[in-house]
DNA sequence: CTAGGGTTAG
């Protein structure tokens, strides 16, 4: 063209962002105000897309200066793609300042908000925030219920989501297969697979999100069969191709399920070129993860070695995993040393080490691993755990002195720890990285949050009903341990989330199989 | 003629 204008230079700056040609994009931006043609509302809302993520937030706050200098940062249009920017490079709070700046919002803006919240995982947050913005009026359509149940998910609020559910039923919206697809990952990640499968089976059109949310809420819960079940009906379907996420929840599925040979076979046709999806280092990891689980630490071992990548720490992470399930000191201290390297201010690879030295009686190289820890100055986030109980959602985290009825609360942990005893239930020490006596070490293990919320949940519900606990970290093997004894000895279900999976343990038996 | 928010992973 030998003349432009603002609108062919937007029109050229959109198609780069629509396309994901982020970099491009910028560059025509670049151009642009190189040219001297102002930008104007429709350009900056453009060109902020290609800012979010992968150009880092530098670019975006330079185009924020620009956007401020020409007064457009009140802009409905402007002042959304600008929040969501800043929320997609992590900047919440600058997000959050911008939205509050908005002299008026609607459902996009409001939307982008909460989804930034959701997506940084600061899920409490924007349910808070959707629950203000609906008291203030706010109209929802079927983004924002996608973005709420992203966060109902990350809380495993499964009333809240029911609620949710009713909310899109009622509004009689077209189903959405974005919608539904964050349905079926919220029914799984709160626990009840059941719903997931019928928002699944009701679905008159599935991409390949839809099959893999199914296939990861059955690996979750450990159902291998049903994994490998559902992924064959997959196949069948000639509308979608499995991609590498498919993949990765299969063979996830397989390691969690005990499927050794299935995972295999379908490993060896990815290798093989039959799936038309060649091994990525995460199907290594797999790999690695379902050799380890199954006790062949050696093999898995090797497998890392021939892999053609360079390992990365979640690699070695699931080997250390399965050293520590497994107890293999020699092969678990090489590769914590080479997560000593890669990731020094990891604190799980020192506690696993710490661990491993423990059960093997090596104190003084256990002291040495504490030591090691203090230097690198790690920090561990802290262990939080929640249940609910009569719609009141209880938060707990270790030796809490918080919640209102603490006492009863120490008072039945320390209850349940007697009784279970005589079961059977022996502490497991090695799970205490202070440099203290046994009597001590007792103490801190039985004030750790997952105890507590299960001896809250005893002390409230009734024995008919299962006891349903979360928590932000992986379960500890020492509390592990102990659910699956009070399981047994008071009779009751306990179904406990952790970050990585699902723990469903009755008569004192866990659907993870103490692998995890 | 040009514009903003969303789902699946280990």
């Amino acid at each position: 063209m030998r003349e432009r204008n603002v609108v062919s230079w937007t029109a050229m700056i959109s198609a780069y962002s629509q396309r994901g040609y982020t970099f491009d994009a910028l560059d025509v931006f670049i151009n642009m105000l190189k040219s001297g043609e102002p930008p104007n509302e429709f350009t900056f809302a453009s060109v902020l897309t290609s800012c979010a993520g992968v150009c880092g937030f530098d670019h975006g706050r330079q185009v924020h200066c620009l956007i401020i200098k020409t007064n457009f940062e009140s802009h409905i249009y402007v002042g959304s793609s600008l929040l969501d920017m800043y929320a997609k490079s992590g900047r919440i709070h600058e997000a959050r300042g911008v939205f509050e700046r908005l002299p008026k919002r609607d459902v996009v803006s409001c939307t982008a908000i909460i989804a930034g919240y959701a997506q940084l995982g600061l899920d409490e947050e924007a349910l808070e925030l959707f629950r203000q913005l609906m008291r203030e009026g706010m109209e929802s359509n079927y983004v924002t219920y996608t973005s709420v149940l992203t966060a109902l998910s990350g809380l495993a609020a499964l009333d809240h989501g029911k609620q949710v559910h009713n909310r899109v039923l009622r509004s009689q919206l077209p189903s959405y297969i974005v919608l539904q697809n964050s349905l079926i990952d919220m029914y799984s990640k709160c626990g009840n697979l059941t719903y997931s499968r019928r928002v699944f089976d009701g679905m008159s059109e599935r991409t390949v999100i839809t099959w893999n949310a199914m296939l990861v809420g059955y690996s979750k819960h450990g159902l291998g069969r049903e994994v490998v079940d559902l992924f064959q009906f997959m196949r069948k379907d000639k509308e979608v191709k499995p991609d590498n996420i498919t993949f990765m929840a299969v063979l996830s599925g397989c390691s969690h399920g005990g499927l050794i040979d299935e995972g295999f076979s379908i490993f060896d046709e990815m290798i093989n070129g039959k799936e038309g999806v060649k091994p990525e280092i995460e199907h290594y990891c797999c790999m690695v993860d379902l050799l380890g689980r199954a006790g062949k630490v050696h093999e898995a071992f090797d497998l890392i070695k021939k892999i053609p990548f360079e390992p990365t720490s979640a690699i070695w992470g699931s080997l250390l995993g399965a050293c520590r399930v497994h107890n293999n000191v020699t092969v678990g201290e090489f590769v914590a040393h080479q997560l000593f390297k890669i990731e020094p201010q990891n604190a799980g690879n020192y506690v696993i080490l710490s661990n491993l030295y423990a059960s093997a009686g090596r104190w003084e190289d256990m002291t040495n691993v504490r030591e090691l820890m203090k230097e690198k100055a790690v920090t561990k986030e802290p262990g939080r755990s929640w249940i609910k109980l009569d719609r009141i959602l209880h938060s707990f985290h270790a030796d809490d002195r918080s919640h209102p009825r603490k006492d009863e609360v120490v008072r039945k942990v320390r209850e349940l720890s007697v009784k279970i005893k005589e079961a059977g239930y022996v502490p497991d020490l090695s799970c205490v990285l202070h440099d203290v006596d046994d009597e001590q070490k007792e103490k801190i293990l039985l004030g750790h949050s997952e105890k507590l919320a299960i001896a809250f949940g005893l002390i409230g519900t009734s024995q008919a009903l299962p006891i349903r606990v979360m928590k932000n970290l992986r379960i500890c093997i020492d509390c592990h341990n102990f659910a699956k004894f009070v399981s047994k000895v008071y009779e009751i279900e306990i179904s406990l989330r952790d970050s990585n999976r699902f723990h469903h343990i009755i008569g004192g038996i866990c659907s993870c199989a103490d692998y995890w």
